[in-house]
DNA sequence: TTTATACCATAAAATATATTTATTGTAAAT
DNA sequence: ATTTACAATAAATATATTTTATGGTATAAA
């Protein structure tokens, strides 16, 4: 393993700032600065300066970072080879992920998952897109899963799941009998709508769009940040919705709401795993990349 | 730096002996015990198969010892190019020294030295050349200085030092007013010899056989096992020797002992640097190499 | 065989090291 | 002039490592 003054001084490196380093490493900022001094002394030098808001390398920091960064490289590769040779597989995944897929999809498949792979700690975190393109740029995510495509070209994409947005009716619902409506029925019933700026309400515009609909005929009721308030409208009979089919899957299961064909509207879009080439991936990273595989998938949330 | 862990591993690895590294890393057997336990319960895999009297690296072992050591010789080259950057000077230098060189030349040179660099800590081990090489060839030594010429053709040489063993005789010794005596006078008075295998006797006993003189024909009275024993010999008065320039210097300074040449016998060596080429040098260590240089020796030495 | 020797493992106590809590100090931003 | 956003320091505490003391096992020697 890799010294702790060299595991702090990385992170204080990539943070420029003892604080905020300290809480990346979940210790304290005395610790952080104790870690620092104890390898100041040790080379008989500053390694940063301190000066007013930010702190900044100093000619011999950026010398021991540039070791000290090629040693973690090490010591990863060492790990994963040492993992692949005795079938350990362990350590922590983090995956950034966009709402829907965070909340609805990779619980079951990160639960079915660590049944393989127990020591494997997983943890998602669901932010919007950029942030987590941020993320796996600068490597602190190992994974992101969002909706839609990427933007930043220095990521490998790869598709993963399909999705569609339905129009989701309560199970009393008139509509509910129909497999199907036209697009001018929507104006009809009153309709509940998900914020400007989310990607699921990006995607109905444009398929309105697309559909040569005016959104300003729908009987718009109500505006909401997150798809479980607007399932939770549903049910209480406020309005109708379009929202992703795997968030409202248990919903349609137990027969509370039903989801309808909007004739003429095309809202299907794609899941995609975004990764950094440039990352040395782990071992549990690799495998979970694996277990990603649409087949496996299909028969985790199929069941 | 390197973690604890680590470098107690490499060091197992290298004696095949916990007990062993315990004493060379200074440290008791339980706490080189614990600390391979810890790297084997993070790895999840035994590192040393403990069979009968021996430990013996498992292939995990062995893939740990590859990064292991590479990662140690980052470690090195990161502490030696910091050293330069910051002009600090410090660590441990090994030298391994035959008797002479190490009693009476290298105490005024590491002293000269530390004055220069007072955070290197030189330790000189004494030994025979035989084993200084060995200890240069594994790299245990940082630099080897030697009576003579290196065997190991893997070990680089350079001159250091010239020496010529002289005829020493006391301050009232008759020959003490002549500079020089002939080979057939020396049967003339008792003869103080080195034991058998040592470096000046197979030296005195070359030069006896290459001026064609019987070694029988001297009045060998004692035979010593080292330097010291034979110069209180020598000043107690109970006979002459033949002893290295530099080990008697003191002694003719102080007016006690005379060196007297003795015609046609050619007494003079070399004092031998010996380095292992693919060892990589510490900061201190090359800065030890520099200083050895001969016009730097020689005005420490006569002054 | 028995006994001695040369190993490593383990447990408990001692020690050393790292971390937190609480506080101070110092610029810059409000 | 006050607040804010940092890092440094000191003392108390927690954690990790090491030693001391002891036990176990396999080989070598008697």
């Amino acid at each position: 393993m890799l010294s702790d003054s060299m595991r702090v001084f990385i992170t204080v490196a990539d943070k420029k700032n003892f604080s905020k380093a300290a809480k990346a490493l979940s210790l304290t900022q005395p610790a952080v600065s104790f870690q620092i001094q104890t390898l100041e002394q040790y080379y008989q030098t500053m390694l940063f300066d301190r000066v007013n808001r930010h702190v900044k390398l100093t000619s011999a920091g950026e010398l021991l970072l540039k070791y000290a960064v090629h040693m973690n490289n090490l010591q990863a590769e060492l790990e994963r080879n040492m993992q692949q040779l005795t079938g350990h597989v362990k350590g922590e995944l983090l995956i950034g992920a966009s709402t829907t897929i965070g909340e609805y999809v990779l619980p079951y498949v990160v639960g079915s998952f660590k049944k393989e792979y127990p020591d494997v700690n997983v943890t998602i975190q669901i932010m919007n897109t950029e942030l987590i393109e941020g993320m796996v740029s600068s490597k602190n995510f190992d994974i992101g899963i969002v909706e839609g495509p990427v933007k930043n070209d220095k990521l490998h994409m790869q598709e993963f799941l399909d999705d569609e947005l339905m129009l989701t009716v309560p199970a009393d619902h008139p509509w509910a009998e129909k497999r199907h409506i036209k697009i001018e029925e929507l104006a009809d019933y009153p309709f509940i709508i998900r914020e400007p700026g989310s990607g699921s309400r990006l995607d109905f515009e444009q398929a309105l769009i697309d559909a040569e609909y005016d959104i300003e005929n729908l009987n718009i009721v109500m505006e909401l940040g997150n798809t479980t308030s607007i399932k939770s409208a549903i049910l209480s009979g406020l309005g109708v919705s379009v929202i992703s089919k795997w968030a409202i899957k248990d919903l349609v299961r137990q027969g509370k709401v039903v989801p309808i064909a909007i004739e003429g509207l095309r809202m299907k879009r794609k899941f995609n795993i975004i990764l950094n080439d440039e990352k040395f991936q782990s071992e549990a990273a690799s495998k979970f990349i694996d277990f990603l595989d649409i087949d496996n998938i299909n028969s985790i949330l199929h069941k």
